[in-house]
This record gives C-alpha cells, structure tokens and sequence, in this order.
DNA sequence: AATAAGTTGGT
DNA sequence: CCAACTTAT
C-alpha cells in the first residue's frame, strides 16, 4: 500500500521519523509542497529551502526513489497526491506553529487517507523535560541540567525506500514566489549560502575539528567566522538533525576537544524554545507578560524604517542589520545588540522587529524568534530586565575591539555585498555616513524612565 | 544574557 | 591610577 511522506522542515533522509514510519508501511512517494503563503511570511526561509530541494532529490534518486514537487496549498495539494497515487496514508513531521497543523487531518481524512504527525527530532520530545512538579521549565538554566542529565535518542538512520509502481506529476524544483518575495539581490545571498545535507554533515565535522576551549567567548566576537558552528540555516531546514550533532559533539567530546559543553548547552536552547512555543502558541505574537502588552511601544515609524535599512547611524548595529540582509543570517551578539536598540532606544514595538527578521533570516525559527525577542523587551519568560539596555558602542568595543566586523559591513567588501543587495527603492548611497537617530545616553535614559512609568502604573494597579 | 556609578584595594 | 568588585536602575 503506497504511502506519502510530506517533507516540511525536515529535509533530509537521516534521523527523520516521519520517513522511517513511511517506509515501513509501504512504497513511498516522497512529497514537497511549495506553498506560495509561505514564501511571503518568510521569504529568505522559503528561498533557502528551495537550496536544500535539489540535494534532497539527488539523494532519494541514488536510492531509487524520487522527490515529488507540488505548488500550492498544502491542504489541496495533499488531496490532490492522495487521489493521484491512491495512498491511504501521510506522514510528515509535526508543524510550528503546532496549531497550523489542525485543519490539515481534516483535508487529507476527506481525501480518503490518515494523516500520522511524527515529532520533530529535535534533542528530546517536547514537553519531555519538566519540573519536578511536572510544569515546563521558565528559565533556561534548570532547564538545561535536566536535559543534560536525560539520554538523547540516538539519530535513526535512513531507511530503505521502496518506489511506487507509478509516480505522480511533479513541478519543477524553483519556488519563484520565495525569490520575488525577498526583494533584494538575491545573487549576493546565495555567495553566502552552503546547501545540502552532505554539506551540513561537513560543516559540522569541520566545525567539530577547529572547536576549542575558547569557544564560550570566541563565539561572542562578530569577527571571528570560523568561532561558530554556523549551522543554523541547515538545522532550520531540517538539513541536519540535532540529535546527530549531539551526539558526534559528544564523541567528540570524548576525544578530549574543548569548548564542545558549551556548544551542546547552545544546541538545547532550540529545545528549550520549542517547548515554550508550545506552551505558549500566542507568544509570537502576544507578550508572554500580557501586561507588557500594555505598554505604549512606538508602531512601525521611520526610524524603524532606518533601522531595516541599516541607517540607524550606530556602527554596530547597522554592520548587522546590512549582515543580514546581504547573507540571510545575523552574528547571535549582534542580533541582540541590534534588537535591543531597536526595542529600547527607539522603543519600537519588538513585534516590528521578529517581522523584519521573518522576512530576512535563512535560518528563520519562529519559536526562537519569538522567544529571544521577548527576551530583548524584557516581556517574555527569563526575561532580560527592563533596566538592561545594551549600549552598542560599549558592546563594540568588548566584541568588536579591532573594529574588523564594522569595518567590513561599512567599508569593505561586506559594504559592496550590501550595496549591490538594496533594492533600489531605498536610494541606498554607500559614501553617506548618516548621524545616529538618537543620542546613546538619552536614548537609554528615555526608555529607563518610559519603563520605569509602566512599572509604576503596574504595581499601582496591582 | 547589562550598564553606570560608586567603592575598595592594589600599584 | 586602575582593575576588581558591589550596587541601583
């Protein structure tokens, strides 16, 4: 009896449940849906997806199998497979936001099939690691001493895919709605992109043999590209699994390498977001404090508009806002300076903020985006205080001491990479050195006094 | 996973 | 004079 396995955000043969269930039910049709919605919330995501499609088709085709490729809806779509190939049943991993996924057991059922959602492998099931009284974790740090303490499942490997007697159609392999949707030079994007499960498996090892005890501190400075791992795009698309990291990060570990036990404390904050997303389906959208939705954030205005264009007149914070634009991905201290900024000193709604980052971040992640933007406006759970305003010339000068981050992204090729990504619409001009939109020190004291009003008015009503 | 101001204790 | 440390925001 043939079955469908839907490939949504993991896409890969290795540790993939949602394939090994499929394949043991019967003949696979391995399936992609290219969903035009999708390509306009989260363009840069959807583009480097479409990057990892043509490795993921090479690798099924090596084991006689195929990837079938469908535009549109995914609930159509899925009907429309289901009644072409006759399939009773479809396997996918679960979705995020979870709750998307309801509708879609109630389209395929109509098709006539059964639709079995499989957990993300991520390092362990959500909703596995809890208090002792059984709640989720709020703070990141208990978290972690449990889930260090638990045993991660080992990485399932690729099954055996037997092919159908017959294919169903299948369209090409571009989703041009994700390129169209990013409006910018999307050329100087792919420079900075590596595709592809073999790829990411390389990139880890590679990373796994230069990793050394100073990666705590070494992964903070912008600078230095080869401190990271620099494999959140591949474990965004799925190229990659968490759980495969883990454990060769252990084996190596085992080898004697250092810095690898702060790296496995990174890799669990994905988790550690997931199972807050989930207890928390609205906190992409709503604070995780609902007073804090009280606040009177500054709307979309022209200083964010300054900020998206890298124009904010902050050294730091516009090198990462052009580093994202240009490449899809930001260095992690600079995204916290930038958003910081942004959510402090222009005291811009950090919902603004998350939407620019959907539509820029290859690596897109809607849990950790909500999560970590919360973090910066001091809304969320283990919330950074509203007191802590990042000064970005202080966290240059610790991070970015020799200037080397700034001056490539203002100066250097970073700068020419910028420039021939703007669109031309932001009458981007490379030799304006524009003036900070605001005074650091005002800036800062504004916002403390704004919060510490809000504060006020909130003990006062309590 | 912060900052700035103030304090202490060494050079 | 400064680094290291404490403390209030």
């Amino acid at each position: 009896m043939t079955v469908i396995c839907w490939f949504r955000r993991v896409l890969r043969l290795d540790d993939h449940p949602a394939l090994v269930a499929a394949a043991q039910g019967g003949p696979v049709i391995p399936l992609v849906i290219l969903d035009p919605l999708e390509a306009l919330a989260h363009p840069a995501s959807a583009q480097r997806q479409a990057m990892a499609l043509p490795g993921l088709a090479a690798a099924l085709q090596a084991r006689g199998s195929r990837l079938v490729v469908r535009r549109g809806d995914p609930a159509t779509v899925l009907a429309q497979v289901i009644r072409d190939s006759g399939a009773m049943a479809v396997h996918a991993s679960e979705g995020m936001p979870f709750a998307r996924d309801e509708g879609l057991h109630d389209a395929v059922r109509a098709a006539g099939a059964a639709l079995h959602l499989h957990p993300l492998a991520d390092l362990v099931p959500r909703g596995s690691v809890l208090t002792r009284t059984g709640t989720p974790f709020k703070v990141f740090t208990p978290f972690w001493r449990v889930l260090r303490q638990t045993a991660i499942a080992a990485p399932l490997p690729a099954p055996r895919l037997p092919a159908p007697d017959a294919w169903p159609d299948s369209d090409g392999l571009e989703w041009p709605e994700a390129r169209a949707a990013m409006n910018r030079g999307w050329p100087v994007m792919a420079r900075h992109v590596q595709a592809g499960e073999a790829t990411a498996h390389d990139r880890l090892e590679a990373f796994l043999d230069r990793i050394t005890a100073g990666y705590a501190e070494r992964r903070d400075l912008p600078a230095e590209g080869d401190a990271t791992s620099s494999l959140s795009d591949a474990l965004a698309v799925g190229e990659i699994s968490a759980r495969r990291i883990w454990h060769r990060t252990l084996h190596a570990q085992d080898q004697g390498r250092g810095g690898t036990e702060d790296f496995l404390r990174e890799l669990a904050w994905r988790d550690f977001a997931r199972d807050l997303f989930h207890a928390s389906p609205d906190m992409d959208r709503t604070c995780w404090r609902r007073e804090w939705d009280g606040f009177s954030w500054q709307g979309d205005n022209a200083d964010a508009e300054a900020w998206r264009q890298g124009r904010t007149g902050i050294a730091l914070v516009d090198a990462g806002m052009r580093e994202m634009f240009a490449t899809g991905r930001m260095h992690n201290r600079v995204r916290m300076i930038a958003a910081s900024f942004l959510v402090k000193h222009l005291m811009i709604d950090w919902r603004v903020g998350l939407d620019w980052f959907a539509r820029c971040l290859t690596d897109w992640d809607a849990a950790s985006n909500a999560m970590n933007w919360q973090w910066v406006a001091g809304c969320g759970p283990d919330a950074s205080p509203f007191f802590r305003v990042f000064n970005p010339e202080g966290q240059a000068g610790r991070f970015d001491a020799r200037r080397l981050y700034r001056d490539h992204w203002l100066r250097g090729e970073g700068a020419r990479d910028f420039a021939k990504a703007v669109p031309r619409s932001w009458g981007f001009d490379p030799d304006h050195r524009p003036a900070p939109l605001v005074d650091l020190d005002a800036g800062r004291q504004r916002a403390l006094a704004a919060y510490r009003g809000f504060a006020r008015k909130d003990a006062a009503a309590l």
